[in-house]
RNA sequence: GCCUCAGUAGCUCAGUUGGUUAGAGCACUUGACUGUUAAUCAAGGGGUCCUAGGUUCGAGUCCUAGUUGAGGCGCCA
């Protein structure tokens, strides 16, 4: 029987007969009697299992090391004087699983650092089977949250043959021996290569997610993504995932009216369906996470514009490493500061159009572009998009001042010479929604096995 | 990529101004204990003080280089 049928029943259980699998978290013993505490992943409590000598096999019981797996029947037993609810009276209990002494997870506090170093051990820890669950609780409300809302989901590729996505650096894809490179005039001649051409791992849907709003009218990505940048900050990983709604006839405030709802409603799922981790994170991780959530379901998001913020920034009176100036970008200590100003979430819109994409929708003044951040308390940035340049000869412009090549984008174009719509999208980093939703500072222990410059485990 | 800090037992850490045989808690082993809750109590085993070189009568401690990790910054659709 799983944990988490028990721990739903265990009333209507009492004194009835029951069987366990699972792992021995911690396991104390006396003389004549003993305790083990056994987790099985179903529920994020642990059951404490009593055995005493009267059992077959009680001096090798007693041998059990943390870690071990075992498969136990026995009573359930009401036990509402003790620290936990029930207990289950053990009438035989089997090793499955033997562990030993070098087990590397005891059941004391060990540094997230040393955790890491044993990626395939550290979620057999309260902190990581919390993470983990989370974050699949979340992955879930994800889909659930846009299916609701009438979005189709795109399966954006992760091998893609765009080379003009912007700035940011892409693990390159081939099946050459790198050892011997076909090359032409002392250039690779990716001709020969697998796709007869450079790829690369893809580094955002967008871009194929606005093909598929141009049919379907509301669409998401959710998938893997990958960028080769060299940063070594808790917030950037190799390997992450983002969440990517892209929706037709639509505009800026459409889609931050879309982003507020899904925070929300992602914040209030997680609440709901994992409230035994949630408590632990409020308890253990970062003080009052549940408050700060809790105000975020509250309080409407505001806006203010970019030129607006610097103004404010500049009239909070406080002091910053870097001078907020108009029409330039803001620095982490800026986002810090309008977060506290506005006292809670704030969207930041209309940024100048030097220091954001190509494709991202000119305003009238033609100073500025319909883009949108959201700061959130705690972790920066959360969300970013914009409204999307639907105007060709705008976006031929806007392509040409940031030196691409309009014609290596001819597909991309042909959606605003045929059927061409106003639209708009945004990008959530979700290992970063996690960190916000369960106070870890940093990433790499929200990812199952991160990925960052000169880390890959497993 | 830049800057800062750190590396001592399986884990978490202390180790004074450079001075005898490098310590503690937890974990582990053995024993005690008839209801424990990170159980408690007693004893025991356990060390390439990150690596290499240097200074010194003498280096865990000071210097240089390397290496590993962390944090900050930068990069970052």
């Amino acid at each position: 029987m799983d944990l988490k049928q028990i721990f739903e029943q265990y009333e209507r259980l009492a004194n009835q007969e029951v069987t366990i699998e699972g792992w021995v978290r911690n396991h104390r013993d006396q003389k004549s009697f003993g305790f083990l505490m056994v987790a099985d992943g179903t529920d994020f409590r642990v059951v404490q299992v009593v055995y005493d000598d009267a059992l077959d096999g009680f001096e090798a019981i007693q041998k059990i090391k943390v870690g071990a797996a075992v498969e136990v029947e026995g009573t359930l037993v009401l036990t509402p004087e003790l620290k936990q609810p029930f207990e289950i009276k053990a009438k035989n209990v089997r090793e499955v699983g033997p562990s030993s002494e070098d087990y590397p997870i005891q059941p004391k506090r060990h540094t997230r650092e040393f955790l890491r170093t044993h990626p395939h051990l550290r979620l057999r820890t309260n902190l990581f089977t919390a993470v983990f669950k989370v974050r699949s609780v979340l992955h879930h409300a994800v889909h659930r949250f846009f299916e609701e809302e009438g979005f189709v989901h795109v399966a954006a590729p992760i091998i893609t043959a765009s080379d003009a996505e912007g700035a940011g650096e892409m693990f390159q894809v081939t099946t050459f021996d790198l050892a011997q490179i076909p090359n032409e005039n002392g250039r690779p001649d990716f001709s020969q290569d697998f796709f007869g051409k450079a790829t690369n791992l893809t580094v955002s849907g967008q871009l194929q997610a606005e093909v598929f709003a141009q049919n379907f009218k509301k669409v998401y990505t959710f998938g893997p993504t990958f960028r080769a940048e060299n940063s070594n900050t808790k917030t950037h990983a190799s390997e992450f995932w983002m969440i990517e709604p892209e929706m037709a006839f639509s505009d800026l405030k459409g889609s931050m009216d879309t982003a507020t709802k899904m925070v929300k409603y992602l914040i209030q799922e997680v609440l709901d369906k994992a409230p035994e981790e949630m408590a632990f994170f409020n308890q253990f991780v970062e003080k009052g996470v549940i408050d700060k959530l809790q105000n975020v379901l509250k309080k409407p998001f505001k806006t203010l514009t970019h030129e607006a913020a610097i103004e404010a920034l500049k009239a909070s009176g406080k002091s910053f490493e870097n001078t907020p100036e108009q029409g330039k970008d803001l620095f982490t200590e800026h986002e810090k500061a309008l977060v506290e100003i506005m006292d809670g979430p704030v969207y930041i819109t209309d940024w100048p159009k030097d220091i954001k994409a190509f494709y991202m929708r000119l305003n009238e003044d033609e100073k500025t572009v319909a883009a949108m951040d959201l700061l959130v308390p705690g972790s920066g940035e959360l969300i970013g998009g914009s409204q999307r340049e639907e105007r060709e000869d705008v976006l031929i412009s806007r392509m040409r001042a940031f030196g691409i090549d309009p014609t290596a984008m001819d597909w991309y174009l042909d959606l605003r010479r045929f059927g061409s719509t106003p639209h708009a999208g945004y990008g959530l980093g979700f290992d970063r929604m996690l960190m916000f939703i369960t106070g870890i500072e940093n990433i790499r222990d929200v990812i199952p096995f991160p990925r960052t410059p000169k880390h890959c485990q497993l």
